[in-house]
DNA sequence: ATAAAGCATAGAGCGTAGTCTATACTTTTT
DNA sequence: AAAAAGTATAGACTACGCTCTATGCTTTAT
């Protein structure tokens, strides 16, 4: 599939995806039978990908780190230990968010009751 | 307080500290028993509002946003209707993100599990 | 009295994550 | 055959959230 199918397919805009790709965190192949343009194509495992991707950033980790990850799962990679260590910590650092997630949303309940009552 | 006994006690910056009073989401008063200097005075007000700041913030919510809860928590504003619907539509968006943080949890430890198996 | 430390304001600079524009080539539609 | 739409690359531009620097004034320490 080209870019544009993608874009649909994902619901990221053509420019953001090729953002993401200049980053490395995606690889789109241009297609050796065809030579007259270097168009490129695009299959299941980079809308796998870019929906890791999505899913990552909602959680507020930086695209770096998100590179990583995809790194991790899709490629094999050395410094098997570093990576473990790595993972690891940031779960923790979901968990802490976590904590934080509780706390504003009892806030917010708080604002909204308070609003209410002061009606 | 001045500034940097605010700074110690938060955490944050000097520098972050006057970033976020030029916003608006904070506010210190010039002592007017003193007219030598502009000194600016914080109290615990100020402190409650940056502890707010920080939890929401590590929420992923703007600092545009974080004022919007400011206000609503400590000063009175009409149009409470709008208000409450904003707030309720935040909530929301917590109980989505959350989501989002299952999710990538989940990711990771499979990551992490597929790191361990490999070795 | 002088030096050092703290405070204020204004503005520059920076990293992240896009977003948009210009240019040029290719493919599809009419 | 010409126009419209799609693709690629490069680079400019933007918004956000800081972070730092320069300058000048005030207060505290020596």
């Amino acid at each position: 599939m080209l870019i544009n199918e993608l874009s649909k397919k994902t619901g990221l805009s053509i420019h953001t995806i090729r953002y993401y790709e200049n980053l490395g965190m995606i690889k789109g192949l241009t297609d050796e039978k065809v030579k007259s343009n270097n168009y490129k194509h695009y299959n299941s495992n980079t809308i796998e990908r870019l929906e890791i991707i999505i899913e990552a950033r909602e959680v507020g980790f930086s695209l770096a780190e998100i590179k990583k990850i995809l790194t991790s799962w899709f490629e094999t990679t050395d410094s098997k230990a570093e990576t473990l260590e790595l993972f690891q910590a940031k779960i923790k650092e979901i968990d802490d968010k976590m904590k934080y997630f509780k706390q504003t949303k009892r806030l917010l309940e708080k604002v909204c009751e308070k609003i209410q009552n002061n009606d």
